[in-house]
DNA sequence: GCGGCGTATTATGCATACAAAATTCTCCTT
DNA sequence: AAGGAGAATTTTGTATGCATAATACGCCGC
């Protein structure tokens, strides 16, 4: 959903004029950040004070940042009580992963149509880097250029209302992901899977490659869960 | 995603202590019909006095509803500038039918899966309610019990994450609805599918609905876009 | 009459002030 | 010592003040 805050497009050129971004945007950058990267843990509460000390603001903006993060999901509002980091529970983690699977299936049929062959070959790039990342038991690289393989897809469909629905929800996603401690097992056979997807997304095979990110979805919806110390189903 | 400021849970009850609703929460919900009922039409810009003035508040709670809606998507924010009711073009309507499709299709596997048998009654009863306003020719009502079948749908499936992108999106697209000037074929026509979705979700026909609901979406979505005056592909 | 420049006005962004609610702490009772 | 009433403190919610960026206006030249 969010278009605006988010995409601030660095230009490196050495003469910009120093655009003076909003302190709201900074500090919600900021925010979600810590959020999702788990520094601000899943049901810490929220204190204004102790944020703007942090962020060097007053509250004004630590508390728009705040309800804009609450239409996200990444907050939880509680009237006259502040607010606190969303809780991540097994409920939450599962119902998003069904539907981030239907996201990316829809993704992968689109894309299948409408990605440039640059697009494709750039994600065909970042495979191969991954590739390299897990030969090399790299994880965090790893992940990282998982995260981006599956964005550039759903970039690559055109539908911008997709890719930033996406990406709201994956945010949260990710929260859960720093505890999934992935078996040498698991790891092989999601790089196996992404080989499967890179080759559909190839091949262009808009029936194939939709079932395969699905199924990938839902493999890694149970890795996370059993990392969340729950039995999936 | 936004899950408190909405669920007001009007309870009935007469010794209902009152609680005293947060500005902004009232503030938010009044702001967002404005806007999904295109009072306050798309690409307006929202002068943050005028509205205190209609809303009786101060800019505070103003400008935090609007940083939420900015999430939501509704309204977008012009640094320095202040900001305006997103303005609705046919290349996000487009973009938003096809993920409410899929969205949809979702809803409609996991209903027939998850959907008690009260939840099915409730939708029957609905739709033979639609029937009836459809027979009289009553359009706005019509709307409002279609409206209601989908997002019962939708809650059906139990995965309230599915619920809520699903109303935040179908306020965009609601936005754009009022200008659909059915064709009573075109009327009739949707009717029809929508005997087949019911019939189909009775059945619990886990592979029909969902490609039924994905139709019934795309054929909405022509009549939206033709109302846009435009042609769609 | 039209266009551009400089000023006046307005609107926005951020900080702060104030009131009410929630929380914590204290001290008393049992 | 445990529990609870009540005051002190903190924190939130809302209003307002102030600085700066954006806009509107008026004036002048052409």
């Amino acid at each position: 959903m969010n278009q605006d805050l988010q995409s601030v497009s660095p230009s490196m050129s050495a003469e910009t004029v120093a655009e003076p971004r909003l302190l709201v945007e900074e500090v919600l950058e900021r925010l979600r950040d810590l959020i999702v990267q788990g520094e601000l843990a899943p049901g810490v509460k929220l204190n204004e004070r102790v944020l703007c000390e942090r962020l060097r603001t007053s509250r004004t903006p630590v508390r728009e940042a705040i309800k804009f993060l609450a239409s996200e999901g990444l907050v939880e509002l509680l009237p006259n009580r502040g607010a606190i980091v969303t809780p991540i529970t097994v409920t939450t983690v599962r119902e998003m992963f069904v539907l981030l699977g239907a996201l990316e299936a829809l993704a992968g049929e689109l894309a299948c149509v409408n990605a440039s062959d640059a697009d494709i070959a750039e994600i065909r790039a970042l495979h191969y880097q991954m590739l390299a990342h897990h030969a090399r038991g790299e994880l965090a690289p790893y992940f990282r250029c998982n995260q981006q393989i599956h964005l550039r897809l759903v970039e690559s469909t055109g539908n911008a209302t997709l890719a930033n629905t996406y990406r709201a929800l994956n945010g949260h996603v990710r929260r859960a992901r720093y505890m999934a401690n992935l078996s040498r097992e698991r790891w092989d056979h999601a790089v196996e899977e992404h080989q499967k997807i890179l080759d559909a997304l190839i091949r262009r095979d808009g029936a194939l490659l939709p079932a395969l990110l699905r199924g990938h979805l839902g493999n890694k919806m149970l890795v996370v869960l059993e990392a969340l110390g729950e039995q999936a189903d």
